[in-house]
DNA sequence: GTGAAAGCGCTAACAC
DNA sequence: GTGTTAGCGCTTTCAC
């Protein structure tokens, strides 16, 4: 019944246990007989080598660690997917933890897959992450770390990413010139550097259409849209203004969602009140009430990338000297809810 | 730097490792001043102990493991998170592996995480999966499994469930109510009791309202609309009867928004020319066009409630003769998507 | 009250 | 070509 071991297999069969262990490794230095013979009586007994004794021999797992903000959001579960395809195909199987976009979660799950023997981690800051000693220690000690997504400006190490600016300004854009003056911009707090990224498209891109920038139109989500009621405060504070927006530029999956069940809520129509763009990979934006011009990543791009970096990093220990960060394009998927009204 | 072990500790403090152990556990056969001064120094040094030789000492883990068809998936992801919550609050760790509705999948992550010696097993089966012998043996050997949502009939073990044949009965007789007569159920693969489950629900209520039942107003998918195009196959049937159904009930998330986006596509109006009422968890289902009537699983309690089971299973060892099947019941969401227009 | 030693499963020097 | 041994980090008998 239970699991077999090699001094099993070993006593069965009248060897040593480091002879089995080397036939079982097809070592040059064992008898061909004898490695028939172990390998057949391995495989008949269904042995497998047991994990945690090589984990804990060797320091290292053949697994990696990944730490999300969520796993409930389109976006992380594609990555995750990306992530899996890749990393399964290497021989390595994958750890999931969720931050919950909490900086103590954050670190203990850090520890925690440390403390596992994970051989490297993949990264994405939870928002209310500010300090990065936990990370930068880490990499200290030589662990193969990649970030993506949401990654620190301060670290050095490899990098996936997709071209916020870009993607903000082209949305920004869009928007302007489907008609809209007074641009709204939905987003969460601006630890992150992928916040100010979109911000700054914005940005640029009211500047560069000659539409003067006004704070009052910039509101911060602080935990990035997870509480409804915060959703609903900054659009009800937007939706109050002596001049109402005419178009929003949500920043994220929640955000964008949350925007829109404001909307609908208030009766607002979409697009001629109000037109909304928002970054989301949901699945159905072209099934929702107006269908939804979104702002893509391409997530599993992103995560097949970035466990690519970290294997290589993980098997090629020799101090990399310059770390590359590879950064994607968004797509602007345009749809009804954008669609050009007052022009 | 590096991580510290009770050795480091022994030899700086001049004290046996077992003394270190037992100090460290707070062992009442320890003299208190070199408990204080093991327990000090150790907190200074950020001692932790080493997890992996823990398991391998013990056999044991800490951590469940839990195997879903796929993670992109709002009910899974709710889920998810119950199971989570509860089990880090009762320090247990969650690892999380895929299946993706492929046989060979659940049962390569079955035996990953046996042999990563995790304590218990939550599992929802894949759409796939007919041959249970991998879970009936770890069950023989005593391993603490507990099934949720998709369930085997045969096997006895702890169980948490949703009371399908209701949510579908409710859902057909809502349908009938607002006036549909020919009303089509999409599903997946009868393998899963949920299917099988759903079906009789929808049958029974048909029956119960004087409709019969018509085997060509049911089609199946066999990887439960994983694969669009056998969405689309299904619904063109469906579509180019001579008398093509007048509602239909989709019995999963996938199926569902499937559903609706051929419905799209094909310029049909819901509810007028076709009602829908679909079983998903999706988030957004009242921002849908149009908002779309549900039958929702209580997700986080269900995975709440198994962990639960789990967790007492693990720490219980001693055989239990009862097993439980806790059963929820799904909430029927009414949205226009089913609104009565021939009644 | 504290230490020595064995063992969880495996591999790799180092014998012979 | 095969066996012996030590060690990865920890706990736990068994001694003293």
């Amino acid at each position: 019944m239970e699991t077999i071991t090699i001094k099993d297999i070993a006593r069965a069969l009248n060897l040593s246990t480091s002879t089995v262990s080397r036939a079982l490794r097809n070592s040059y230095e064992i008898n061909a007989e004898t490695k028939k013979l172990v390998m057949e009586y391995a495989e008949k007994m269904h042995y497998r080598p047991n994990p945690i004794a090589l984990s804990l021999r060797d320091s290292k797992s053949k697994s990696i660690g990944v730490i999300i903000p969520e796993i409930a959001n389109n976006f992380f579960s594609q990555l995750i997917n990306g992530i899996e395809s890749i990393a399964y195909s290497l021989g390595y199987h994958t750890v999931i933890f969720q931050s919950h976009e909490s900086y103590e979660r954050e670190v203990a799950n850090t520890n925690y897959l440390v403390s596992r023997k994970v051989d490297g981690l993949l990264v994405s800051l939870s928002s209310l992450t500010t300090d990065l000693v936990h990370f930068e220690e880490l990499i200290e000690k030589g662990m193969p770390i990649v970030f993506f997504d949401r990654v620190p400006n301060d670290i050095e190490t490899h990098k996936v990413v997709v071209d916020n600016f870009l993607g903000s300004y082209e949305a920004t854009e869009h928007l302007i010139q489907s008609g809209r003056r007074r641009i709204a911009h939905l987003t969460s707090p601006i630890y992150l550097s992928i916040a100010t990224e979109r911000l700054a498209g914005y940005k640029k891109a009211l500047e560069d259409n000659g539409i003067a920038f006004d704070e009052s139109y910039v509101k911060y989500c602080h935990h990035g849209g997870k509480l409804t009621t915060e959703n609903e405060a900054a659009m009800q504070e937007l939706l109050s203004m002596p001049e109402p927006p005419d178009a929003i530029l949500a920043a994220s999956d929640r955000l964008t969602s949350g925007c829109l069940s404001v909307l609908h809520k208030n009766h607002i129509r979409i697009p001629e009140e109000i037109a909304l763009v928002g970054f989301t990979n949901i699945g159905v934006a072209d099934l929702l009430n107006p269908p939804l011009t979104a702002v893509v990543q391409p997530a599993m791009e992103m995560g097949q990338q970035a466990v690519e970096l970290l294997i290589r990093l993980i098997e090629n220990p020799k101090k990399i000297s310059k770390f590359e960060t590879r950064s994607f394009k968004t797509s602007l998927m345009v749809r009804e809810s954008s669609a050009g009204s007052r022009s």
